[in-house]
DNA sequence: ATGGTTGCAAAGCCTTTGCAGGCAG
DNA sequence: CTGCCTGCAAAGGCTTTGCAACCAT
């Protein structure tokens, strides 16, 4: 299964134009390993730096922003200002959504596509045609309700 | 009608224990006089910098940090890493929704409270005690369809 | 050779913080 | 007088960029 997804990454990059480096391969790995995470620039970084130690900070950037414009991963920002980045589902049309507890800060995700009915209104009502959307709830978690 | 938010709003400081300065004021004037766009403190500092010659950016900022605080306006980045601020409606209990055309990006509000239905599905199916949210259709507005 | 890729360090951008002075109650 | 508020400058955090070296084709 991770094996798929990484050759499946592999081609996408070539077809791309780019290359799988090692460094490269090492941080997709990271973001295989984590998908359910949600890490920003530096905890990527740090973990990538554990298979491939001469790995520069500059490097994961570039393979990040590499990956964002091929929209193998998705780049997202909650409420503080850092970015974070989230492997795409294989195959997934739209981004996943996203419950932010305001208590612990846990970020847990959704697969279900709850917005095809509000979509249709939007592209009815305001002709905005729809090719992605962001979409995070703010609340509290069943954990922290207690 | 202007006259009566700035009211509202002077209330809402001292009940939070905070004053109106002039500065402050200026700030909240360029934030009504502009509640359609999405300026970033940047450019709030500049259109107050005509009311008020001498205010300093940090103090933009900090005031910006504390109407965030006291729910009178919205802090919330896009694609890009900056941030925006965007004043609540009166009396509004959620934060609207945006259409973010990725030709033009420009950035048209939704006032329509178009999540009721989902706000209640995940509340049911994942037991999360929903406070807000932020939704953000990426896609094409009409102008550009052309 | 050629062109993409890398690591390092420096620079860049946005935002926050420290501090001395100022103002209002 | 006291505590909040301000402007300035400096510092801070995250991200990007310039550059020489490197690597595979």
């Amino acid at each position: 299964m991770t094996e798929t997804q990484l050759e499946s990454i592999r081609k996408q990059l070539h077809e791309g134009g780019y290359k799988l480096t090692p460094q490269r391969e090492a941080t997709v790995q990271v973001l295989i390993e984590n998908e359910k995470d949600h890490l920003t620039a530096e905890e990527i970084y740090l973990l990538v730096k554990l298979k491939s130690p001469d790995i520069g900070l500059a490097t994961v950037y570039r393979t990040l922003e590499m990956l964002t414009e091929l929209k193998i991963i998705d780049k997202i920002s909650f409420t503080d200002g850092v970015a974070r980045y989230d492997l795409r589902k294989e195959g997934a049309k739209h981004f996943h959504h996203h419950l932010l507890c305001l208590e612990c800060g846990d970020i847990q995700e959704i697969e279900d596509d709850l917005l095809l009915e509000v979509e249709k209104t939007v592209e009815r009502d305001f002709r905005f045609r729809v090719t992605d959307h962001r979409l995070t709830f703010h609340g509290i978690c069943h954990k922290c309700q207690s």
